[in-house]
DNA sequence: ATGCGGACCTGTTAGC
DNA sequence: TGCTAACAGGTCCGCA
């Protein structure tokens, strides 16, 4: 589920509840995530507190107060909604942050890769932040960028937009995606492709997440309340999920293979 | 420094 | 129909 257009949505689906909301309890029924949940520190330091703003960085959101920062990260599986605080809770629904208004923020995930961290530092400097390259969408993130930072690099394109030490937030759909509209072959080593191409990958890249954000925009509704699932607009993917099938723009059947145990799908005459 | 492969865990689907 | 194996949107870590 979670790719970063899954993310920005829930940030956005979520934050008017949250922002200016205090936390009132940590119900933890499940602490064994990703990581371990803190659960004294969360319950001694953020509970009590203002929550006063819903951040992002890379997939991970950020809530923020004046005593720390509750790291959320989704995983493969997670999501996560505001719902009424006595809403009984179901399979995988391991976290609740509650909040004084009565609703809480419940975390759901049912492969558990998901985590629920706590820190008290500059957020910047955390240990799963700080090596993260830029946001997709800030104008750091271009075709120099790229360039420059591909020389040498023997890694197929692929892999290397993938890494959240290049950019964040670049997930398998997207990157298959985004490879298929540059015209890319998702094998190519990064370090051989010319900065005209990188320029036309970097501007796919921004479209095909920006675009999938505002479809998210479409569901809002459903990370509020009920237990609406996010549609996932696939009927506009072009490559990802579908092998065997042909290729939109010439008709050639699409072909699958791994990169980096990931399943890459691309079209042998479209991407070179 | 770079680039692999393994690890975390459960649910769903493909294949026999 | 039932069992088993493979696979799934992420990403950190340790090793070569």
């Amino acid at each position: 589920m979670p790719e970063l257009p899954e993310v920005e949505t829930t940030r956005r689906g979520v934050e008017p509840y949250v922002r200016n909301n205090k936390v009132s309890a940590l119900v933890c029924r499940q602490r064994q995530l990703r990581w371990p949940v803190p659960v004294r520190a969360i319950e001694k330091q953020l509970v009590g507190q203002t929550v006063s703003n819903v951040g992002r960085r890379g997939k991970y959101l950020l809530l923020e107060s004046d005593t720390g920062t509750l790291l959320v990260h989704l995983g493969m599986s997670g999501n996560l909604r505001v719902i009424s605080a006595d809403q009984p809770a179901g399979d995988h629904d391991h976290v609740d942050i509650v909040f004084a208004d009565g609703r809480a923020l419940r975390l759901n995930d049912p492969r558990r890769f998901g985590s629920v961290l706590w820190t008290t530092d500059d957020i910047s400097a955390h240990k799963l932040i700080h090596h993260l390259g830029p946001e997709p969408f800030d104008e750091q993130f271009n075709a120099d960028y790229l360039h420059k930072l591909s020389r040498g690099r023997k890694a197929p394109v692929k892999t290397f937009v993938m890494d959240s030490k290049v950019v964040v937030g670049v997930g398998n759909i997207y990157a298959n995606e985004a490879l298929f509209k540059a015209g890319i072959h998702p094998k190519r080593a990064a370090g051989k492709i010319s900065k005209q191409r990188y320029v036309v990958l970097v501007k796919e890249i921004k479209e095909t997440l920006e675009q999938a954000i505002k479809q998210g925009g479409t569901t809002l509704k459903d990370f509020v309340g009920g237990d609406g699932k996010p549609g996932y607009f696939k009927q506009e993917l072009l490559v990802y999920g579908r092998a065997g099938e042909p290729c939109v723009t010439c008709g050639t059947t699409l072909k699958e293979i791994r990169l980096g145990q990931r399943s890459t799908v691309y079209c042998k005459d479209c991407q070179k």
